[in-house]
Order: structure tokens, then sequence, then C-alpha cells
DNA sequence: CTGAAAGCGCTTACAG
DNA sequence: CTGAAAGCGCTTACAG
């Protein structure tokens, strides 16, 4: 059996309520020498508070729920890392599910996070579901589900697509293909929205993964001369198909992607991104869910650029 | 306030402990009609398990502990994502940590995790720090503390360094360098060790991120002709570098990498592997953990050929 | 400043 | 087959 508040007590000589107060500082002051009586007890028997009683007792189990549509795509890996870390770092602890883009293990994966009584939920939302009507404070990040008007955490991705156009054209390019998701949903909505309102080109789709990417341009009858990508994920899946075939990359094949995951960097070529804050994203997500004041205005996305797009050196603009 | 037992057996007119034995299939029988009224009462109010209390009074939280370094390096996203769903079948929710490679963070996070009551702890241990001694069941993925003689679920690494080794010796290197981590511990130490009984070269070394492997290339004065990686988190560093220098793979440079993860099959170019059996090796630990039935045969690991190493196309060798 | 006691919502002997 | 009740280990009014 594990060493209870009842036993500190006993060996401190006082009550379970002091030991609490002690231990918890608080909600009740407690005299120097009980404390440290106390304070030792729990040192020489080792006790480890029981965040279970506690949670029951008190309404609070120190959980959050995480779920993620992928945690090996690299942009949901390097969210996913930014959360544990922000959520530790107020003293959370993440319970984490994939949904596997999959409605039905989403669903699973609330329930069984709503069961364990979570302190909140960070969702990044799919499919086509409507929203949870949740017990517990949601917080969407990315994405959230169709007809919900909850705040959703995520960059600005019609500026960073109105930019990485921009630089696009500068390297001379007319027409921009663009490598959507199988559907408009969401951020990526957003950022096929953005690129039809600047430039001309193909709207490709294909899953969002690299086998799908890879598969969709290897159909190709014609390659674009430049594309611009929507997640990381699908551009490595390109890159990877462009070798493939032979496609020199930037030199056939200018590219863009919109994620700017730390893999994008060591891509070969390194990706021009436009990048997305993940470590803000996260933050931001955690004080709106711990309901904690938050910076309210959006987050800004930059342009990354490295080789991928034509340029000769890699440089970073603000 | 949330729907509980007792409001079920009020509304379907009977006891707490008949809607237990009724939401729990025992340990007592109940009479059909009397289940049929539970169900239906249940299903009026939306009643949900409330698994806290259920974990206070049978010791059991259904939450299970994973720490892992770095969940954003493509062998541990893989390994947690296949952890995540194996325990997810077996009814268990997945409390996720990082500890970043650091002794502190992870002990950091075993104590909180075992404040949580966990039901079990699945960790790839870092650092020098020694077995926490918990009272809680541990497996060890990957790599186990120093001293420790717990089971490591772990492939069979010298097998498969050993057909590495001799597969580029095909391609005719006699000296295969071999890019290692900071220290030996662990897999990679046997990786290591496997590799200096079968080939001459040099031992190079970097920490655990692409970034720097990237950068110990660079430095380098002379690149070797074939080098045997033991991560594919260092390889993606090292086909960056070897792009951004010139250096053609497998022209110039022929690589093999040691893990197999998703990624390697869409770097440029395709990575040869040593491929971990990611969904074995969590079947194997969470079975482990749970005290069920393992095979307790060593784990196969298989070589991926695919392009860096030389080879002209893709094929699967057994 | 300290302590006895209620109660969080379950599970499970125990009694009927 | 069913129910009243104890008890898991805390937190927190309440009384002193």
């Amino acid at each position: 059996m594990a060493v209870t508040m009842a036993d500190v007590a006993r060996r401190a000589g006082t009550s379970v309520a002091v030991v609490s107060y002690v231990l918890n500082n608080g909600p009740r002051p407690v005299a120097e020498a009980t404390r440290a009586r106390v304070l030792a007890a729990a040192a020489e028997l080792g006790y480890r508070r029981n965040r279970v009683a506690a949670a029951l007792r008190s309404g609070s189990t120190g959980l959050v729920g995480l779920v993620l549509p992928d945690t090996v795509n690299p942009y949901f890996a390097a969210l996913g890392r930014q959360i544990e870390q922000a959520l530790a770092d107020a003293g959370k602890l993440t319970v984490i599910a994939n949904s596997g883009y999959d409605s039905a293990r989403q669903s699973a994966a609330v329930d069984g996070f709503l069961a364990a009584r979570v302190d909140g939920l960070i969702i990044v939302w799919t499919g086509d579901s409507t929203d949870p009507a949740a017990e517990t404070p949601v917080v969407y990040v990315h994405n959230r589900p169709p007809g919900s008007t909850a705040t959703v955490i995520a960059g600005d991705n019609r500026a960073g697509v109105a930019e990485a156009v921009a630089h696009l054209r500068e390297h001379g390019h007319e027409r921009i293909d663009f490598l959507a998701g199988e559907t408009d949903d969401g951020p990526v909505g957003e950022r096929v929205a953005a690129w039809r309102a600047a430039a001309q080109g193909r709207l490709l789709r294909s899953a969002y993964s690299r086998a799908a990417a890879a598969e969709l341009m290897r159909g190709l009858t014609k390659w674009p001369a430049a594309l611009l990508v929507a997640t990381d994920e699908q551009a490595i899946g390109v890159l990877s198909a462009a070798d493939a075939a032979g496609v020199a990359v930037p030199g056939d094949l200018a590219v863009v992607s919109c994620d700017g995951s730390p893999d994008s960097e060591f891509t070969v070529p390194p990706l021009t991104v436009v990048a997305q804050p993940f470590a803000e994203m996260a933050q931001q997500a955690v004080r709106l869910l711990l309901a904690e004041p938050r910076d309210g205005s959006p987050i800004a996305v930059r342009l990354t650029v490295r080789r991928s797009c034509g340029c000769p050196h890699r440089t970073t603009v603000a």
C-alpha cells in the first residue's frame, strides 16, 4: 500500500487536514514548526500525493486531452510537442490520442477523455461531425468542427499564402499550381482561397500523406513549373516523387510549402515555407484553455526562404 | 453537475450497486429486465462513468505513462503512435511526456505520472540516472537505465547492422564509417559494436538531431565514401549536409541508416535502412506491461534496400 | 493555528 | 437477484 496523508499525519503528530494545508500551501495557514514536521515526515516516508483522490474531491484531474489526426505528420508532431511542453509548464499532464483522420476514432478518444474527467480538451478537429457539446472546456487548434464558431488557434494563412505566391512570382512564375487536401476544410481551405485569389494554376488534391502526394505527382502527365503545397507532409512526398522522376527542384519545379515544420529545414533541397509559429500557437491554445489572459491578435505566419523556391542561398525574410 | 450512478439508479428504480453491476457486466448477475431499465436510464440521462471515482475505488486509472526523449524524432514519433494505438486497443489512455534527453525532465515526468497513479509506465530511458524503483510496472523500450536488468523491447540490432555492413561491402566499400550518438548507451552502443566487429572505418559522433548531424558532416575535412548512420534522424541531417556540400548520394557517399522510420522512405534519395518493426515493438511492450503472454523471441529487424546505398531500384530484402 | 468529519462517485464485500 | 453501506485518499467548510 502506498503512503497516505494519514500516515504522514500520524508520523508528524498532526491531522490530515494540516498535512493537506502544508502540502498545498493552503487554504489555511500552518505554524512554521508544524509545517516543518509535516515536510520532514512526508520526506521520510517518501509520500507522493494521490492525484486521483485529490481529483475526485477537488474536481480537477490535472489532465488535458490532446487529439491530433496523426502524430507522425511533422506538423502535428511539432505542434504536439509544443503543446505538451506548454501544458507541463502549467502543471498539466497531456493525454494523447491519434484520430487517424477518422471521425469514429476521434469521438471514441473524446469519450475516453471525458470519462477520465480531463480538465480540458485541445483538438485538431477532423471530419464532418459536429461539435461534441462537451461538459469540458475545448480549444480547437488548426481546425474546428463544421458550423462551430469557437476560436480556432491557427496562423494567418491568407497573408502567408499571398506572400508565398508573390515570392514565386518574383522567380518569374506565371502559373502556380496548388496541392491541397481532399477537401477544403479549415485552414487548408483558407490557403486554397488565398492562392485562388492571387494566382493562376491547377488545383491538385491528395490525402495528407507523403505517399499519397508522391503518387499523385507520379500520375501527372504534365508537371507544374511552380507548386504551392498545403502541408509539409505532402511537400516531402512531392520532393520524393520529383527525385524519382528526375525532375529537378527548384530547376524544373519550384516548391513552396505551408507548414514550416522542423522537418522542412532538412529536406533535399531545403523547403521554402510559410512557417507556422508552433510555440506561439501552443502557448495561446493552453492559455485559452486555462482561461488565462491571452493575446487576441491573429498569429503571424512568416515566409522562410530556403532553396526549393529557386533562391540561391538560404536567408530568412521577416 | 454531471450525471452520477445515483441519478441513473433513481431513474431506473434500483440501487447504485445494481447500476454498477450492469455497467461493468459484473461481478454480480442482474435480471434481464432490470438490466434493460438501467441501460435505458443511463442512455436517457447521457450518463458517462466517472473514471476518477472508479479509479480511486478500484485502484486502476486506465492510464499509462509514456516517456520519450523527443516525439518529433521520426523514430520516436513512429514508436509513440504505435504504442498509443496498442494501448488504446487494450482500453488504456496514453499520457505522454518528452524528456528532451534530459534526466531531470525525465524524472519530473515519471513523478507526475506516479502521482497520477498510472497503471504502468513505458519508457525510452535517457541519461545516467538509475532505475526509479517505481511502485508501478515499468517496461523499457529501446533503452533501459544503466545497471538495470529489466527486459528491453528492442530490435535485434547486431544482426541488422551486420547485414547492412555486408550490403555496403557488396557495393564495393572497404571502409565504412559509422555515425553514432555522443555516447555508446543502449541499442546504439550495440550498433556501434556490431559495426566495429565487421568493418574498418572512423567512428563519428553527434547528438541525435538532424541539425547536429548536418553540422558534423559540414565540418569534416574528408567525407567517407560509405557511412552507416545510427538513426534516421541523423541520416536525414547527413543527406541534407551532403546536398548542401554538393556530395552526391549514393554516388560519392553511400548511406545506410538504422531506424527505418516512415520518414526514411521519402527522403532524397530514399534511405536504405535496417528497419525496426515498430508495430511489433509496441505490441510487445504493451503486452509485457499488462502482463499478458508475450512472444519472448528477439524482435527481428530487416534490411530494407532503397536508393541511398547505391542500389539502382527499390527492392525489399527479407 | 488545528482537528474531526463530511463528501467527491464509484466498487464490492456483505446481508438479505 | 438486489440493496444498504463501507471505504478508496484526498479537500475543505466548520467548529474550536
